[in-house]
DNA sequence: ATTGGTTTTGACAATCGTTTTCATCTAAGC
DNA sequence: GCTTAGATGAAAACGATTGTCAAAACCAAT
């Protein structure tokens, strides 16, 4: 029998994308990446960051965040099950947040008018300590 | 005493975008707007109808939405109090959600995070009854 | 190692929602 | 009515993201 190819295929780019978002730790967004990327020496694509992020976020590796006016952020976090998060606005530091009472409050409220297939986007925004402190 | 100029000045435009609102119930984004508003013979432009939602916005006059990869979605609300949405993917329809239990928990994870200015977005998304059934 | 079929890359163009421009129109106050 | 600052709208500009496609990289099988 043969080997069943491997999808999708190891690329450095792929890789250093991946970790340039694990050691941020923070949400950053493609343009982020990329700047950060090429700073750093790596020459990579605007594309192909774009889309190995997509692709990333597709598998549920990463988590993708839309706040209003700005461009998508992504975000590699800790654990792969279900939760939230509080954003810091300034720098995009981040902290998972997990609520029960949240989660079951909001299936309760879907089901008692009658919708279903149901999601919910749930994120709490502020400005973290060092950033209202000096940072900014 | 002279009086103070009445902001913003009252056009047949804004009126016109402001009733469709009303009358729709639903969430609507500005092309719907002036889709529907066109269609009546109403000769607004696409400007005034982006310019317009973004006045009643800032004025805390109706609510905004902003959905992934879509257009921004705005609805006039029945109350002006703070509250959350549960959104029929499909039509727009929205039914209005309150949770007392939801507020505390925001405030106080943010709080235990050390986060201040703190807001949050809480959306539940689904198919209401209609559109699961026969609509779609 | 070399090959060959497939995937991935990345410079560039295209898309699409939204904002800006700016000349013209108009409501509000005299 | 007259004045004038605010409002309108057609068209251009914008910015994030996606599509295109030829060249480069990958990997399983020789
Ligand atoms: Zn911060
Ligand atoms: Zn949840
Ligand atoms: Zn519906
Ligand atoms: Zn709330």
């Amino acid at each position: 029998m043969t080997l069943q190819p491997l999808y999708p295929r190891a690329t450095w780019q792929r890789t250093a994308i991946m970790s340039a978002l694990e050691n941020a730790g923070t949400f950053m967004s493609a343009q982020d990446l990329y700047e950060r990327l090429r700073s750093e020496g790596a020459r990579v694509g605007l594309t192909t960051v774009y889309r190995t992020l997509q692709s990333l976020n597709d598998r549920g590796e990463i988590d993708v965040l839309h706040v209003a006016g700005k461009e998508a952020a992504y975000r590699r976090c800790g654990t792969p099950v279900h939760h939230h998060h509080l954003v810091c606005r300034s720098c995009g530091r981040a902290e998972e947040l997990e609520s029960a009472a949240v989660e079951e409050w909001a299936r309760e409220s879907a089901q008692s008018h009658g919708f279903t297939a149901v999601t919910h986007t749930v994120e709490i925004y502020g400005l973290c300590g060092a950033c209202a402190s000096g940072g900014d």
